[in-house]
DNA sequence: GTCTATAGACGGATAGAC
DNA sequence: GTCTATCCGTCTATAGAC
């Protein structure tokens, strides 16, 4: 909401301190975890006193907040455009598409989401971020096969977006593979878990 | 299980003390992440002091250390044991029943590893433990298709491994579906995802 | 907007008595 | 094997000057 966060991080340039806060901080999280990167680090590495971070956020997770909530945001747009779609599948293989152009274009936020799950909780009521992840996930997984569709469906079309992340995760950063190849082959294993499983 | 004090006088805990901490120490892990878990608060669960803890092991990554160790041993047992297989697809499905079998003995300390990868580092080397999976889940991968296999059949075959561990970790504790039905389904999903791909 | 300085709390680890 | 007591480090966060 008050997360305005610049969709395009626009690197290197100088002046607006909570741009580079932000992606030095995720760089940092992303890397070393978010309890074992202290303020003091995010500060120095930009040059700056730790004082001057709490000009900006007021606190250490109000920082994490600032990115990973929008993480969740492009989230939720996806679950919007998918309720005012016809279901079917076309409509699922766009899912499928449209939630790995999420993960690629912010795909340290996911990793850093990932490998935090442990360490993160939201402020408010204490649960883990990644309980903000599941209902979106299962949202997801109703819009592909409806909500009445078999455990069988759901568990696989599950498996499909996870698949998507694990490859790639894994595999974003192999010299061998193009992006474009990477896509079409991480497409080709969801589309093959969700085949036949909703809408005859 | 049992967290019961034996009945008989002042012998004590015999010889399960340790095996205690390391039972609520996983489980506290697990839950609340390792940084966000205190020495304190596992020896006030078991009704001991820090001191006593460190009697036993010598030091908090002492603790993860001795489970965490234990899972990837038997990983290597599973590598070990397919080397001396039959190439082949019979082959193929038994490793991965096996990998799943591992995960169900061992979920409670998967989920921990899973969900802590950002904060643990291995004492000797610094690096992170989840690069003492990665190694093992390629051999793993290599053992399904072979080291010559294409880059499709590569990120097909991990997204199976991946595709068990999600969908056990997503629905091993739903209601409406019974273990054996989960890991029939998970297993299909696995043998789906590899069919067709090395050893023709 | 950024700084210095410090408060205030907590955690890991050790020493030594029993 | 377990305890009490304590050291020492690090961290988040705040106060107030410039």
């Amino acid at each position: 909401m008050d997360a305005d966060v610049p969709a395009d991080g626009h690197a290197g340039r100088r002046g607006d301190t909570r741009a580079r806060i932000q992606r030095v901080a995720l760089e940092l999280f992303a890397e070393q975890g978010y309890d074992a990167t202290s303020l003091r680090e995010i500060a120095e590495r930009l040059g700056v006193t730790k004082a001057a971070l709490y000009y900006h956020f007021k606190s250490k997770e109000d920082i994490v907040r600032s990115f990973s909530e929008d993480h969740f945001c492009r989230m939720d747009s996806l679950i919007d455009w998918a309720r005012q779609q016809p279901p079917g599948p076309a409509t699922g293989h766009e899912i499928l598409e449209r939630y790995l152009t999420i993960l690629i274009e912010g795909s340290d936020v996911f990793r850093f989401l990932e490998q935090n799950q442990a360490t993160l909780r939201s402020g408010d009521d204490g649960k883990h971020r990644f309980e903000q992840f599941r209902p979106r996930l299962y949202a997801l997984v109703d819009l592909l096969i409806g909500p009445d569709a078999t455990t069988r469906a759901r568990i696989r079309t599950t498996a499909a977006f996870f698949s998507i992340s694990a490859s790639l995760m894994l595999y974003r950063d192999q010299a061998d593979t193009s992006p474009e190849e990477l896509r079409k082959i991480i497409l080709e294993i969801a589309d093959d878990l969700t085949r036949d499983l909703g809408y005859p």
